[in-house]
DNA sequence: ACACTATTAGATAATAATTATTTTAAAACC
DNA sequence: GGTTTTAAAATAATTATTATCTAATAGTGT
């Protein structure tokens, strides 16, 4: 944890940023919530319990300088906020979600997976990949059985 | 063209929905912009010319009512709009998309490509996948040499 | 064709997320 | 220590979307 922060801190002043104590509130904010994929305004709250004078707006141009500098990463399931996760370490390309369509839940997948699949589109589309999403909309092992038809769950839910 | 309309006709009516003048006009427009994006604004701009009387809560709520249907999907490219496209005739899943990080077009990849590592997602994560997003963030062809740090690009844009 | 009922549209207000602005405070640098 | 720069606070503004409420329209049965 403590390594982490301190890393973030080089990250920042290589950039000539600084990391002040509302930022270093947020990072470890995010730090401490790594699994769960946070809304700046879930940032926020959270956030106010270490620094209760820090001000939503703060909270989201931290995110953003986070996100410019490539240390976090947004991410958009549709529901109308943008929501933020610790970019893996050393890690090439971000990772995958999985979206319960019942229950919301979103669960990851660590690996990979694209690949192969990446040579190929950058073959045939000449196109150079940075980085990709994939997000697979479906049926959450805890929901199944609960759901009799899952084709209606799609509807407008999915983005 | 028509045998589209005349089809979409019948689907809304299966739900007993009406294929009002708006709505139609609203379909049309999507149908004469497939290869498009198109957010609600823009349909909303375009409609006008068709039926200048239409409201934007209208242009909205028909882009709803195609979305539960299932007949155009919903898509969120992170730029802070909803955009809308048509649902491939009887495709079981959904296209992908290659977005450039310089010039900001998207274009389609209308092959699945999933197919194997849907298999492998549902056995290993126990998890029913229904639909899917996927899109590459890269250069396109158009911008290929123009750029001279494409890792540069990434920051905030892509969510 | 006519009254009746339900559906839909229009207009506008409300909400919610995010961004911009303006002022104040803190830090860094001579 | 005074000055310049950088960031934060507070709040206003913006933008996309949704909700509300009334009026129009279209079926339905008589």
């Amino acid at each position: 944890m403590e390594d982490r922060v301190k890393q973030i801190k080089q990250q920042l002043s290589a950039h000539n940023y600084k990391l002040t104590p509302q930022r270093e509130a947020t990072v470890r904010v995010l730090l401490e919530n790594e699994e769960d994929h946070l809304s700046a305004e879930d940032v926020y709250l959270l956030v106010k319990d270490k620094a209760p004078e820090i001000g939503l707006a703060t909270v989201y141009r931290t995110l953003e300088l986070l996100s410019d500098l490539q240390i976090i990463h947004k991410l958009n399931f549709g529901d109308g906020v943008t929501r933020y996760e610790f970019r893996a370490e050393g890690a090439e390309h971000h990772h995958h979600h999985l979206i319960c369509l019942n229950c919301g839940t979103v669960d990851e997948i660590m690996e990979d997976l694209l690949g192969p699949i990446e040579v190929q589109v950058e073959r045939e589309y000449d196109f150079q990949i940075i980085d990709h999403r994939l997000t697979f909309h479906g049926i959450c092992h805890r929901c199944k059985g609960k759901v009799t038809d899952p084709k209606k769950l799609v509807g407008s839910k999915v983005t």
